[in-house]
DNA sequence: TGTACATCAGTGAACGCGCGTTCACTGATGTAC
DNA sequence: TGTACATCAGTGAACGCGCGTTCACTGATGTAC
């Protein structure tokens, strides 16, 4: 029965069971690592994970060699999903729609915070204490940033956006640069391999920080018994806000 | 020696030896559990702290009836400390120099958050798995609210801000309030104690979302890589916009 | 001022748990000839 | 197709720790007469 599989599905040399039980279990664990997440935060028990899947507590390290090395594959995982909820959202609009684009994009990051309160907590929330995030989390830690600077370069690259300010905007209401600002975003720009004016990147970051600093409150709890109802519309409002702010239509 | 003192140092009866040391060690008992929040985060050992006072682990439990009413003290303190130090700063600015009260108000708030970020992540960082606040933290939590809505108010009230858009601030750019959305901030105004039409108050949500935003990017680690200098310069310039956007002057 | 009693801070042992990680070992699966 | 050997998943005991909380007790401080 297991040899006998189309060729398409298994183009290759079928894995032994050996391999696709292993697969099966790393992600088993993952999986009960998530729902620790939950209940007892990041300080991850592997002795009950290993209690939970019926096996030896010293099992588990044949599949991660320590405790902080699950916590990162977990960091890891989340950080795809979220990335990759982003970018879907993102390519379901049309790529001249900026504002829809934006909007998708925010309301996609929303919702998955909602649905996985506790991994955003791990990826957003507290440092965790004594854990130091290796270099394998830092690609994945970007990707959500990505589909946002697609859309800002989008624009620009369409002529719908420029450093220019909205006509109505003046200076007034959008203080210029001071020049180690200007300095910095310059060379930011440069480290995302970006082509972005600088204001227009202050103003991206300016509605990414909204866009996550309203998820640390409402995810975080810090909104209760001050808005507990249309949490959505208000959502949706300050995303829209933020985004004429920028100057997406 | 004791007995000696003027009388309008201690107007009352002079306080037992007794009361005061206890006063001094429940400060030291706080003090030491702060400087574990640091290292280990808000998973506080009661034996450890004891150990670093000399004393039996039990002594602990003279002075907080359980570890959790022990963190509860933590918040507090800390939320007032941070309240007073936004409540200071706002004090030295001229009453109606709107923008400099709003700078002076965030670079507090920035300033307190850097020089404690443990204490920072206590409050505005990931829930602590198991503890759940009680209410004496409610108000302590509201605390640095205040001098915002002071100052949008005073700006009412001086005729200096109204919910009309800044002339230049057309629709296009701050969109109308949805219904839902109107209301919900009717009900949060009237809850708050504070006379402030909702698209004020939605603008006022906007920066104060910015400023907490932007800090627990910056506390928790996420610009690591990204922005490594002149942060101190791009908080200014971003808080310099949302006070722009709120139409302050 | 002195005495009797009440209060309460601090002790130390105990209860009943928890944990990450290592290591020598067994026995099943996979591989090369 | 069958055999010999290598790989590796999983075990269970052990090491050396940690923890919050309770409780009966001692002895100093505070108070009322």
């Amino acid at each position: 029965m297991l040899c006998v599989m189309s060729s398409d599905e298994q183009p290759r040399i079928a894995r032994s069971l050996r391999a696709r039980v292993r697969d099966e279990l790393t992600s088993e664990i993952k999986t009960l690592a998530r729902a620790q997440l939950m209940t007892e935060g990041a300080d991850l028990s592997l002795r009950a994970i290993a209690r939970d899947l019926g096996m030896a507590s010293s099992a588990i390290y044949r599949y991660f060699p320590s405790r902080d090395d699950l916590l990162t594959a977990l960091i890891i995982d989340c950080y795809n999903e979220l990335g990759a909820a982003a970018e879907d959202a993102d390519l379901g609009i049309p790529r001249e729609c900026l504002l829809d684009r934006w909007l998708a994009y925010s309301h996609a990051v929303r919702d998955w915070a909602l649905a996985h309160p506790a991994e955003f907590a791990l990826l957003y929330g507290s440092p965790v204490p004594g854990y130091r995030a290796p270099m394998d989390t830092v690609g994945p830690a970007s990707r959500n940033t990505a589909p946002l600077l697609r859309l800002l370069a989008d624009g620009v690259e369409a002529g719908l956006l420029s450093d220019r300010l909205p006509d109505s905007l003046d200076e007034a209401h959008w203080p210029p640069l001071p020049e180690p600002v200007r300095g910095e975003l310059d060379r930011l720009a440069g480290a995302l391999a970006v082509d972005l004016p600088p204001q227009l990147l202050a103003r991206g970051i300016t509605g990414w920080v909204q866009l996550f600093g309203l998820l640390c409150f409402e995810v975080f709890g810090r909104f209760q018994n001050m808005i507990e109802d249309n949490r959505g519309p208000i959502f949706d409002h300050q995303m829209r806000s933020m985004g004429a702010l920028i100057g997406l239509r």
